[in-house]
DNA sequence: ATATTATTGCAAATCAGTTGCAATAAGTCA
DNA sequence: TGACTTATTGCAACTGATTTGCAATAATAT
């Protein structure tokens, strides 16, 4: 509550109770905006969609959360507060992993391929989990 | 078109005039739906929309071509007769670029660190081009 | 040439996400 | 605390991308 309290104020915005309420429902697993929703109904919390969006935009801007997209057109968020990591997805049963890489040697060599100055990147695995497998 | 049409028979599919237009308007640019039917304007070949969604569809089954997802809710399309690579979309102007890697390492790390039978991925960068930097 | 059925085009629907705007409620300060 | 300012919310309507239903059309096989 702290952290995101200060990055709020930090940037003028205000700690609002469909904030607090978003915040506590986010984790490491990547969510879309409906599986975010249904949680804060479960929870009693009945926040509008559009709040929902806008909220997790303006986590995304202030990096507590990430945004991150799979096969589909639905967008996914992630609570930001761990290290730079990847996914790999069931095309089984949907589960989602996290993925953890040393991706120094690739972004090397990207570098050295080409004349973009990279930014960032998207890299998301596909696959069967054991129990799909 | 040898090549198009001998896989579209082995599936059982008919090789027809809009098929014929909408492949060889692919390059190894991605290019979205929008995109492919404007450049199916110029050529005067005048093709609904859910006749190209169908098509690309098709061609991606049978692995004439390959769908690719960059930030947005659009999928771009591109002819999957080369060797597998990735892109570095640039910020500014929107210009992709393709860029091919050596990725065994990288998969072989991935293997070792999940336990999901990986099947395929997803690899885009994003940045900017040399006239944008 | 005819019959069979995959494919097309049009209209309408769906799905995710966005925008406008008036009502509401944080944060500020006397 | 209580009034004041303005960020934030919720609702309704909208957009852009993609999908679906269906009757008309055109590729193939005989
Ligand atoms: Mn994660
Ligand atoms: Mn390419
Ligand atoms: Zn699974
Ligand atoms: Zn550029």
């Amino acid at each position: 509550m702290t952290s995101i309290q200060a990055k709020l104020a930090a940037h003028g915005h205000r700690l609002t109770k469909p904030r607090q309420a978003i915040f506590t429902v986010l984790s490491h697993q990547p969510q879309s905006v409906l599986e975010i929703s249904q949680k804060l109904s479960k929870k009693k919390l009945q926040i509008d969609k559009v709040t929902i969006y806008r909220t997790l935009d303006c986590f995304v801007n202030l990096g507590l959360a990430n945004k991150t997209q799979f096969k589909d057109q639905t967008f996914f968020y992630e609570l930001a507060d761990h290290k730079h990591h990847h996914h790999v997805v069931c095309e089984g049963c949907g589960k989602i992993a996290d993925i953890e890489l040393d991706e120094a040697e690739l972004l090397q060599k990207v570098r050295k391929n080409s004349p973009f100055q990279i930014k960032s990147h998207h890299l998301e695995f596909f696959g069967l989990c054991q129990k799909c497998h």
